[in-house]
DNA sequence: TTCGTCAATATCGTCTGACGATTTCATCTG
DNA sequence: CAGATGAAATCGTCAGACGATATTGACGAA
């Protein structure tokens, strides 16, 4: 009764396929996460222009299921699509770089307050984390900043408590930020970065909500002054 | 039937339509507006099953273009995807509602803060927007009390110039909240509430940031006790 | 009667193919 | 060389299909 085509291809749909962390996880998701992980391993630049059809034969997936996917990063500002014009990687010009830094200071401020009322050995588990990741930056293997950031953000918002948080934190935009200013970064700027991760973490660890809120202050007044050395090519 | 026939129907695809607005829109675009407006409405509410048939026949849409709107209000947290088990209106228990408070409280400070340094034209703008909605809410028009808090927070974020603010703020998860809690609400406590968009307001428009920010602090306060004598099916 | 098992149904996730609309770009002409 | 023009590329939307899964209701056993 159905069509007298027969499909030759094996058509494995709707079968959820567990990630790396065991869980299982739709096609949009995967793709969504795969496109979130090419920014920070610079596979996509901002700026670049996502051709569908590309992206559908590369991760081989049907263009139903990439455009959900791109609708998602477009909600969290990643990717912009303007009508018959494509999708584009967003990029930051300076205001849209200091008005992310000023929301991002406010919910990592809060997050580290709260997390200073975490137990101890949750808030000995961030500065550990931190510490690991640290370490292998200066040494020979494969310390990514951006896995630090990455991992001291997770575990900040995971101690803090507040399921809120990383829903609402524009993470991802920030990533985004680091990639676009990174070919103009130089490693010791952000060698010095990375380590005001480690002092947050000191300063949640401490238990003190004044001193986790000032490190995280401090933090951001540091990135922004890092900004306004940026050469105006960098920031559009 | 179908073969060699022509589609007697119109078939009228990518046609942009001017929103009310005036701007363009995209399906996906207005389709996640009307479901946000139906929360607010009640036309749906938590908890309610989205069966995708309904939808796209209600409003005569695709389903590729549904699900596009769909995925978007996923990533905004309005609505919960599970696998084959349907799409579904987000409903907040206790903990969800306490940490969107804190969130919120601590965005709509950084905005009430930036509002004080915007122009005095912009200011005396929040302060009338917010009487203008009070008025109607006690005479004998139809003074909606989400209209009103869409219009302060709309203006609000307006008046602090910061872009990133209205894009992170999760002001439809707050729409889900009240829609939640709104049968256990009295008249009364509703329009206690509305009074506190005012003192907010006019907080703002006395330039002073320390002022404007103890304002929502107040603000807040008053929502999490009212929060706290909500009866436990209100909040699951 | 109540509870657990099993088949039927409803709905979902994904894929394929199609077509008009719009932008982009190379080509042509003055 | 600037502007007109036409073809190609790409997008937004729709329609239909099919396997996979959850839910429901019937039915028999305790």
């Amino acid at each position: 009764m159905s069509g007298g085509g027969k499909p030759n291809s094996p058509k494995r749909t709707a079968v959820a396929t567990p990630d790396a962390d065991g869980r299982a996880m739709g096609t949009t998701e995967r793709v969504a996460e795969i496109i979130r992980q090419g920014i920070r391993t610079s596979q996509f630049v901002p700026g670049q222009h996502l051709v569908e059809i590309d992206l559908t034969q590369r991760l081989q997936i049907s263009r139903s299921s990439l455009r959900e996917a791109l609708r998602h990063l477009n909600g969290d500002g990643i990717v912009s699509m303007g009508r018959y014009r494509g999708t584009h990687i967003c990029r930051l010009d300076r205001k849209a770089i200091d008005d992310l830094l000023e929301v991002l200071e406010q919910l990592v401020s809060l997050a580290a307050r709260r997390a200073t009322k975490a137990p101890l050995e949750k808030r000995r588990l961030l500065d550990a984390a931190v510490e690991a990741s640290g370490k292998s930056l200066n040494g020979v293997d494969n310390g990514n900043p951006m896995l630090v950031r990455q991992t001291f953000y997770d575990t900040l918002f995971e101690i803090s408590g507040n399921d809120e948080l990383p829903r609402v934190t524009p993470l991802s935009r920030a990533d985004l930020f680091r990639a676009q200013i990174r070919p103009y970064q130089s490693h010791e700027e952000q060698r010095k970065h990375a380590e005001g991760y480690g002092l947050i973490a000191q300063a949640v660890l401490s238990g003190d909500p004044v001193k986790a809120e000032e490190a995280v202050r401090t933090h951001f007044e540091a990135t922004r002054q890092m900004v306004d050395r940026l050469p105006p090519q960098a920031v559009e």
